[in-house]
DNA sequence: ATGTGAG
DNA sequence: ACTCACATA
């Protein structure tokens, strides 16, 4: 679900060209494997969606930086006939297509996909009949594959997560349990569940000890044990990756869970609440004003520009205000 | 160590 | 952009 990509929107005055740039800067990153040619189509697309007006021909946009001939070139044929050639051959491309549907699996990506595709794989079907030459997180993948592709109404979410709380705070009740990402933003369904708990007793300076930390084993166990989580597709000391399950009426759904110290929890709540386009802003504006943001802490940034020590935090609210920018609910955090 | 993949 | 977990070597 969150393998696809999101197109640019009609409201840019050179989303048309942006798209097809997008679409074949994917072509080359998962089918050609020629990332040098990806950087550039992306770089194409971003500097063309800053553009605040419509380009009228190639030249006009090969002034641009990061387009040169071939781009310029496919610009004013896409303006003499609404498409293009190459895309045409991608759209009809097999290769392509079985490509696309092999990179669905979670866990496959271009690189495993081009292999399985030069082993004769086309489809799903095809894997699920050989599928030994898989790793296990591609397996559990492969096993869910038609579960994982559905999005999850929030009331199941709101039972997960009762659920959740319930089996983890009965090992202790100090236990913060918050469900982050769009379900926090109060979308009516999600694409996965991404789970950030936290504990009192467990702050930053006891991470980094060599004594290995138990407590997200001892979670994911119990979770196991009972019945919720039914696979795992990876499970270190700070994160697991893995498939819940309500009950056997409900379809199998991809849990994320991380354990983050007591004194990070903030700055890794509202990361992971997202969206994407609402960190970067919010990042941005945070170094406009001296700081630095990301997921584990807020620090003040020095003439240098070097980080100082983690500034104390004690609510999503604090990081507001520390960088004086106004404060958005969750379901204000879409855009 | 390095590459892949997820998020 | 950056980090974590994994597989392979």
């Amino acid at each position: 679900m969150s393998k696809r990509k999101n197109p640019v929107g009609e409201e840019n005055p050179n989303y048309d060209f942006c798209n097809f740039l997008l679409e074949l800067a994917e072509y080359e990153k998962n089918v050609s494997r020629n990332m040098h040619k990806f950087s550039a189509y992306k770089k194409a697309a971003a500097t063309l969606g800053e553009h605040p007006t419509r380009i009228k021909s190639g030249d006009e946009a090969r002034k641009l930086k990061g387009i040169g001939d071939k781009i310029s070139k496919k610009i004013d044929e896409f303006l003499a006939t609404g498409k293009l050639k190459k895309l045409e051959n991608i759209h009809n491309d097999p290769k392509t297509e079985a490509i696309n549907i092999l990179t669905k699996v979670t866990g496959i990506g271009p690189a495993k996909a081009l292999s399985l595709y030069n082993q004769g794989f086309r489809t799903i079907e095809e894997l699920q009949k050989n599928p030994e030459s898989l790793t296990h997180h591609q397996k559990i993948g492969l096993k869910y594959y038609e579960d994982f592709e559905k999005k999850i109404p929030r009331q199941e979410i709101q039972e997960i997560e009762k659920r959740l709380k319930d089996l983890i705070q009965s090992i202790d009740s100090l236990y913060k349990i918050t469900i982050c990402g769009s379900y926090r933003r109060g979308k009516s369904e999600s694409g996965d569940v991404d789970t950030l708990i936290t504990h009192p007793n467990w702050t930053s300076d006891k991470v980094n000890k060599k004594d290995k930390n138990p407590m997200l084993k001892k979670i994911i166990n119990a979770l196991t044990v009972a019945d919720l989580i039914i696979d795992t597709l990876s499970l270190g000391e700070t994160k697991f990756m893995g498939a819940c399950r309500l009950d056997s009426e409900h379809p199998v759904r991809r849990l994320d869970i991380r354990l983050t110290p007591y004194d990070q929890y903030y700055c890794s709540i509202l990361y992971f609440t997202g969206s994407d386009v609402f960190n970067k802003t919010m990042r941005a504006h945070a170094v406009e004003q001296g700081f630095t943001l990301n997921e584990y802490t807020l620090r003040p940034l020095g003439s240098t520009g070097v980080p100082g020590e983690p500034i104390e935090i004690t609510s999503e609210e604090d990081i507001f205000d520390f960088i004086d920018y106004p404060y958005k609910k969750p379901e204000d955090r879409n855009a």
